[in-house]
DNA sequence: TGAACTATCTTTCATAATGAGTCATAACTA
DNA sequence: TAGTTATGACTCATTATGAAAGATAGTTCA
């Protein structure tokens, strides 16, 4: 095997679970054990891993993490967010609450002149460098994972803002309102509401009569639901009760 | 065989696997060793692909991350941020500011149990997945292309906070101070120094003598420099004077 | 706490692999 | 045919590798 080859490989296994122990090189590269430390040592001093004692860590952007949440983006979603992105109009606040299909809906918002507050770090990535978007982040403690900020600096700062309209996304619909599967997020959602003059929800149809952690709203707090046509006439007819305008995707 | 077919054949080789070895391509080629090596040396030369010990690797998709990926800072912006993420102990509440050495530090946080603070969304990003980082993010307005959180907000985020020490960078340092191009990033960087124990600043030798629009701070905020080994004695001297230790890496 | 133990690291050395250069010869071209 | 270029074998310098020994840093247990 090449040299370049095999430091390929090392920096791909590093990368992979963000840490490897040097044993473990040694065995699924198969070169000796002072062959793996010196391309450690060299791949340090470029300053793609971090040596640490017993192996090293991946230092830079993992990609993965990125991927995994595009590719996840199921048709309905897709269709969803893009509908979605053509109820907002240029001039707009809008606030994007952090979750999958939010992100996505945020992709489309392409052209507008629009002011966007966010609590999600990959929405606030992606849209950072749209010249026609002004952005501000409502910081807080960011939840792993997803990138959230939450808590109660998140609730402190929207105290603060006004937005026309909130985009957010729900672990789950009942008759009895929205449930979401985290509390602090419940929190600081629950101010999300209170701030926008004009709350659209976006869910796919198998969020219906799903329940989760956390009761977030009644249903008397959501203006407008955007889902696809998988969503039954029983529910359609709970959202017509409600007062709810549904927009109905088909995929 | 002809030339050129001989090479056509060695370029469709590298170019599957992304890697190839001298001696397979001997093996499959079937010319000596001296050809090969010639060969390869040719396609070096016109850019085809990228000589490499025992080998070759193609100059396509399969192969140029890696090579994309050494060279992404400075030799000196890496060294400093190494070392001043040496500086940073477990359990310590470190606030970064946003600039590409902060976030080379950022990078350099592994392994360590902190809590940290920061206005940067490629910080954010970059540590939003680290189980052993409890993350932060101070809000605000999002200057676009640096993606930095700053205005009213993000000061008034900071006041309530508090960290042990505060990483930050600079456009420039005189004896008046350090200075910075951004006029509403001045502020918010003035409230972190406010509020952090200790200044840690990070700053290629290039920046001594330097100025830029609006001043930032005096002197005498700052606790430590970490800088490079170009720093002239004048320099160390001014910094002794004003009563700051500077650590000084070699490259 | 401190001694014994273990894992990991650093250094060193001999060996193997690779590369650069030289030269004679074969193949090709004018 | 004479001159040019390509080729393959060879030598020597350089670099990479693996093994071993001693040093250092963590861990365990009394």
């Amino acid at each position: 095997m090449i040299v370049d080859e095999r430091r390929s490989r090392i920096l791909h296994i590093t990368e992979e679970s963000g840490f490897v122990a040097l044993h473990r090189l040694v065995a699924e590269v198969g070169a000796s054990e002072s062959t793996i430390r010196r391309d450690l040592e060299y791949l340090d001093s470029v300053g793609l891993i971090q040596r640490t004692r017993g192996g090293a860590s991946f230092l830079g952007d993992s990609q993965s993490d990125f991927d995994a949440r595009r590719s996840k983006a199921s048709v309905e979603k897709q269709q969803i967010a893009r509908r979605t992105a053509e109820l907002i109009v240029a001039g707009e606040t809008v606030l994007l609450d952090g979750g999958t299909t939010t992100l996505e809906v945020a992709r489309h918002l392409t052209g507008k002149s629009l002011q966007v507050l966010t609590n999600s770090l990959p929405i606030a990535s992606l849209l950072m460098n749209r010249a026609e978007i002004e952005l501000i982040f409502i910081g807080g403690y960011v939840y792993p994972k997803t990138g959230v900020a939450l808590g109660e600096q998140s609730v402190e700062a929207l105290r603060k803002m006004h937005a026309t309209r909130l985009v957010m996304s729900t672990g789950g619909v009942t008759a009895d309102g929205l449930f979401n599967s985290n509390a602090l997020l419940v929190e600081t959602e629950r101010q999300m509401i209170r701030v926008a003059d004009r709350v659209t929800l976006v869910a796919d149809s198998s969020k219906f009569g799903q329940r989760a952690l956390s009761h977030l709203c009644s249903l008397d707090d959501v203006d407008e639901i955007v889902t696809d046509n998988g969503m039954s006439g029983e529910w359609k007819k709970v959202m017509d009760d409600a007062g709810i305008r549904t927009e109905v995707v088909t995929v």
